[in-house]
DNA sequence: GCAAAAGTGTTTATGTTACACCCATGT
DNA sequence: ACATGGGTGTAACATAAACACTTTTGC
């Protein structure tokens, strides 16, 4: 060890932004704190990286402790590391987004996290720390995504009506779709698997799909440019 | 201050990929590491994060004292943590992409590295570190937003010919481009304004551009879609 | 029978691709 | 005169957008 260890360093964190998706609209899962800075205020899951833990691992590990929740779509997002961004002194964050499915996750608190809940992206209580901004970058960087590569899998129960997947579509990207066109841009890729099950309720049963992702690897692996 | 400081911590870097064009293919900028690790390697310029310094200030100064570049356009690229990537310890890298005009920027060294130079992408040496992993993952995010956002105009001189322009796309994309479809693609956004002056050499004269930022911006408030 | 969501095709407009020749200059 | 890169248009094709009615179910 030479001269890395000669002088004060950040601390540094990982913060996740899990996004969910309920049918109706976007939500995230937010935790209350239950120590100081920002005690009992709103925030994102997180917390102190281990010193032999990589990055993805560490957010893995507190999304388990503080939201119970496992084996979601996780992806890097940026780092915040504005000076000031946390009272306690410099405090650099590595932010995640992660995608669930909120039939799967309950999304309870566990551990550090005396409460874990999800909050609905039009009803966001005010945020601690830098919170609000990394929650809204996580949002661009969704609304970006969605639209070239199939996220809205890992949001939607494995199977799932096209009207979802439309609904999902239109809440991220905030616009409505014609349902014609919409399957009409999608199915002929042939990543959306048909089922013979359907839905029952109150109206006509509609069919439930699957998304084929081998399909849509060897599709990514051949180049191919798919955009809502 | 609370168990902020309890524990011992990842130290903080941050390295830059310096891309540049020179009107054939893509450069990158790298120096020639003084000190161990890797002493006399090859390397991306960085180092470590102060303790009162932005992270893009960090970037921006290790550019400045590492290579003489500055007032250079420079976006995050991506955190890398992997545990073991530095032998010096636990050390987190946060990577920046930087493009310059070549034409501007000499690239020289001037305090730590011994030597900064410009190296053809098809030409590159061993990397320290893992510094061919963020090298990677620079071109490929590179790759990705030149085709949506007008990147190019921070690789070319001021005033340009839709040649150059075309090259560097080319270049950068790695296929060849009809010279008809690319004009007819790019300039109907009126974001790249000709100029009355024209290049002077051995063949017939080109017409100069250059790249109206305000209508581009303007463009961009408006929700436009732009793809080469 | 009515309310509510599912499902389905065609036409029109727009954008993308492919393609070949003449022009201006320096040597 | 020739070598080199600059500059220009059109036709075929593919993709995207706009648009309305019938079906099935639970109540």
């Amino acid at each position: 060890m030479s001269h890395t260890y000669e002088y004060p360093r950040p601390a540094l964190t990982v913060d996740c932004v899990v996004f969910g998706f309920d049918g109706a609209g976007l939500k995230v899962v937010l935790i209350r704190r239950g120590l100081e800075p920002f005690k009992d205020a709103w925030a994102l899951p997180g917390g102190f990286v281990q010193m032999e833990e990589n990055l993805e691992d560490a957010a893995r590990r507190e999304l388990r402790e503080e939201t119970s929740l496992k084996n979601v779509f996780l992806e890097q997002l940026q780092t915040f590391g504005t000076v000031g961004r946390d009272p306690r002194g410099r405090v650099v964050s590595v932010a995640y987004v992660a995608l669930v499915r909120p039939d799967k996750h309950p999304a309870k608190g566990d551990t550090d996290a005396s409460e874990a809940a999800w909050f609905p992206l039009s009803e966001l209580p005010p945020l601690a720390f830098d919170h609000d901004e990394i929650l809204r970058v996580a949002r661009e960087r969704l609304r970006g995504k969605l639209r070239w590569q199939p996220l809205g899998f890992e949001l939607l129960p494995e199977k799932f009506t096209l009207g979802q997947l439309q609904a999902l579509y239109e809440a991220v990207l905030g616009t409505s779709l014609d349902k014609r066109n919409f399957r009409k841009k999608l199915l002929p890729y042939d990543f959306i698997v048909p089922l013979e099950q359907f839905t029952s309720g109150q109206h006509r049963p509609a069919r439930l799909h699957r998304f084929d992702r081998h399909r849509y690897e060897a599709l990514s692996r051949g180049g191919f440019h798919f955009e809502i």
